[in-house]
DNA sequence: CCGCTTTACTTACGAATAGTAAGTACGTAC
DNA sequence: GTACGTACTTACTATTCGTAAGTAAAGCGG
């Protein structure tokens, strides 16, 4: 499972997380990781991070994402369990999607690094434009 | 700068974040969103996190990443303002990366994140496994 | 009955992006 | 003068993405 050779002192858990298994080529973390990270991946956990909304809805919200894409996004995090999708059996289809329990607690992270990006943009904006010329 | 009505009455700051920018197509903060979740982007920012590395001990440490994917994440990374690139003039080439103040913050987040899936991981694949079946 | 509407997809295809492998530059050691 | 080491580029191929056009099936107006 790990490719690290034995500890042979017990080291804190965040240590080996810290240089951890994400960095082996065939870990399964990375396709998760890829998942909640894709591009809409990250916007899908934020717009369902306080809300049950339909496809079509979340869709509205996300701006610019392509219907295909946001199935195939919301497919994805459904696989892994972060996402409850339940669909009525009426015509038009009516489907709902939500977070789960654990769809919540990633949205928590996704969402921390999203604030501290939107927070920090103009900060950002500046090292930017010093690069440009500097 | 913002596509948000004008607020009547003062809100948080965290509100107009969580619902924010992001979700509007033409942000930059986008583009920012993007370089810092990329594949490699997620993985660079967290080999530098407490080390400075050269590049080809940076491509040792994050398995299965190409020379040509490297050096574009790392320019992307740069040129944001996160990653500082240091060359001494030597034959063969000498080249230190390292995180600025800037990417050390980002660097925090996406390790928040990354750290969650590996803990997390086991309850993800028992999730995934479910869903399979049920 | 006919055809138009609504919603959540799916499919086909051209465009963009990622990955692979082979250069390139150039001082030093042999 | 030939091979080496390091950090890239470049050329080409494979994969992924995005756009636009279906598909299904009940309900409603005429």
């Amino acid at each position: 499972m790990s490719e690290h050779p034995p500890a042979l002192t017990p080291e804190p858990l965040s240590d080996r997380v810290r240089r951890g298994d994400l960095m082996a080529t065939q870990c399964p973390s990375r396709d998760v990781l890829k998942h909640v990270t894709s591009r809409w991946g990250v916007l899908a956990l934020m717009a369902l991070e306080d809300n049950t909304l339909r496809f079509s809805a979340l869709r509205q919200q996300i701006g610019g994402v392509s219907e295909r894409m946001l199935a195939q996004t919301l497919q994805a995090l459904a696989a892994d369990g972060f996402v409850n999708r339940v669909s009525f059996d009426v015509v038009p289809p009516h489907v709902e999607y939500s977070l789960s329990p654990l769809g919540r607690e990633v949205a928590e992270k996704v969402r921390g690094l999203a604030d501290w990006i939107e927070v920090s943009m103009p900060r950002i904006a500046q090292a930017q434009q010093d690069r440009e010329q500097g």
